[in-house]
DNA sequence: CCATAGATTGACT
DNA sequence: GTCAATCTATGGA
C-alpha cells in the first residue's frame, strides 16, 4: 500500500477558493470550537511556501478553573494575556526549549480560552513541509510541535489575527459519527477532562501517547 | 535575581 | 520501553 493513498491534495487555486472561518465561529465556548475545528483547513505562507492541512486533532484549554490551562494562574500574565484577548487570534508559545505550539483563541474578549491544534493532514505544500521537518509521511504533522515546524509557526505569530500570517479556512462539517474525544495528552492524569477531539481512523492523529480513557 | 516545570520530540537500550 | 535536549514564563527570595 502506498503511503500517500489516503492523502488528497488541493491545488493552489483550490486553497484560494476556500473562505476564512467567520470571527463569530471562535467567539463561542472553547469546547465547541475545539470540536468544530476538526475538518477545517490550516494554512500559512503563499506561492512556493503555501502550506495547508486539514485539522484532525485538537484540545480545548479553558480558563482559570482548568488546572491544565496556562490561564490557571492568579490572573493575567504576560504569557496568558493572549488567551484573554479577542477570539480568532493565534496563541503561540514555546516549550521544552524546542517546540512551538499553535492555539486559536476562543470565547469573547475578556474570557480566557484557546484550542491547541495537535495534528493536521497535509493537503498542500508537502515538499515545503518535508524540507522544514526533515521527515516524510506521518511524521510531517502528527503532533503539535511538528505542526508548528511544518507550517513555520513561531513566537512571531503570537497574538496575530487569523487571516494575516495564519489562516483557518472553512470546510465541510465533520459528522459526529467520525469524531471521538478523550482526556488531553501530556497532562498529569487524574484531574483532566475529556477535552481532546480527533477524527477516528485518521492516520495523522498523534498516538505517541494515547490520552487517558474515559468511562 | 534564581530555581524550576513544562499542552514535546527524537534518539537510543 | 527510557531519557535528555534546551529556553521561557512564572513565582518566590
Amino acid at each position: 500500500m502506498h503511503a500517500k493513498a489516503w492523502i488528497r491534495m488541493l491545488s493552489d487555486e483550490q486553497i484560494r477558493c476556500l473562505q476564512p472561518v467567520e470571527l463569530s465561529f471562535f467567539a463561542r465556548p472553547t469546547e465547541t470550537v475545539a470540536r468544530d475545528l476538526l475538518g477545517k483547513v490550516l494554512a500559512t505562507g503563499q506561492g512556493d511556501d503555501l502550506c495547508a492541512g486539514c485539522i484532525v486533532e485538537t484540545e480545548a484549554y479553558l480558563g482559570a478553573h482548568d488546572p491544565g490551562s496556562h490561564a490557571a494562574t492568579k490572573g493575567v500574565t504576560v504569557r496568558n494575556r493572549v488567551m484573554y484577548g479577542p477570539p480568532g487570534h493565534a496563541y503561540v508559545y514555546f516549550t521544552y526549549g524546542n517546540h512551538h505550539m499553535l492555539n486559536i483563541v476562543t470565547e469573547p474578549e475578556g474570557t480566557a480560552g484557546a484550542v491547541l491544534v495537535r495534528a493536521v493532514e497535509p493537503i498542500h505544500g508537502l515538499e515545503c513541509m518535508e524540507i522544514r521537518r526533515g521527515k516524510r509521511g506521518l511524521e510531517l504533522t502528527n503532533g503539535p510541535g511538528k505542526v508548528a515546524q511544518a507550517f513555520a509557526i513561531d513566537l512571531r505569530h503570537n497574538a496575530t489575527r487569523l487571516g494575516d500570517m495564519i489562516s483557518i479556512l472553512d470546510a465541510e462539517r465533520v459528522p459526529d459519527a467520525q469524531i471521538a474525544r478523550s482526556g488531553r495528552v501530556g497532562l498529569s492524569a487524574g484531574y483532566d477532562l475529556p477535552l481532546r477531539f480527533y477524527i477516528v481512523g485518521n492516520p495523522f492523529v498523534s498516538r505517541s501517547r494515547p490520552g487517558p480513557r474515559l468511562p
